[in-house]
DNA sequence: ACTAACATGCAACTCTGTTGCAAGATATTT
DNA sequence: AAATATCTTGCAACAGAGTTGCATGTTAGT
């Protein structure tokens, strides 16, 4: 409860309910999570449009990242502090194709890549799909 | 002109004039192209919902792949024959945050990345955002 | 307790994508 | 070259995802 308000004070933003309990949701779940589920677990407390700008609020303040999907985009907490100015992402999502859960692997790092001339990147993205160690 | 009507055919497709353009589309031009890019190109020509369909259906023939990303779904030419059965694709897309155009970078593959054990990964997705040489 | 600044809910709207069905086009057979 | 079975298209209608404006409610700080 406390740490809930911390996290949301330590990046600027009020406390509300609707915050502490998408942050939660967030937390208790570990996996990614589109919009559509937190309307299906807070959508009786709160209002599409409330939970679409506390996701769109938590992106621009660093508390979660955007987990590519090739069906709907997805959300999951930052681990190390991402700030306001730099989302700082290097680690691997990994969707299984049975239960269709995303999940955050924080310890595998992407492998460096050895781009073109010209190239500058920034950003990093790597989705792999395949059964994951639950459904096996 | 024929090319493209070989292609079709040897993909068991009908050749329409909507599925020749659609798919001469993506020869042109050579980045990764989404629904609303062709609904732009070739809207006045064809109804939004066959140009959906045109699209699912070179999906399932395998001969265009999905790219991911943050916001939207693209899709590309496959290179090498991918097949109704398996895509087979390992290759990195890099999008512009200047110019926005996504591409494939068919000559990069994905490098090899040690899952824990109980994963079996079938699938591998990397988009690598930043500036294209084409920006820079 | 008061107030300025911010967050929420509601309504309305836009954009994206899907489905059913009748009409039209394609490839194949004769 | 005509007939036919099969596939493709356009239209209309719908479902879902996401956004915006505005009035009301809430938060945090004085």
């Amino acid at each position: 409860m406390d740490q809930l308000r911390e996290t949301l004070k330590g990046h600027q933003l009020r406390t509300t309910t609707c915050r502490e309990d998408v942050l939660s949701t967030f937390i208790t779940k570990k996996n990614a999570l589109s919009h559509g589920d937190l309307e299906g677990a807070l959508g009786e407390n709160y209002d599409r449009v409330t939970i679409y700008r506390t996701l769109k609020t938590f992106l621009e303040k660093g508390i979660i990242h955007k987990v590519l999907d090739d069906e709907g985009l997805r959300y999951a907490l930052c681990s190390h502090s991402c700030s306001e100015e730099k989302h700082h992402h290097d680690h691997i999502h990994f969707k299984c194709i049975q239960c269709g859960e995303t999940n955050c692997l924080e310890n595998l790092h992407i492998p460096a890549v050895n781009l073109p001339e010209g190239y500058h990147p920034e950003n990093f993205n790597l989705l792999i799909q395949g059964v994951c160690p639950k459904c096996n």
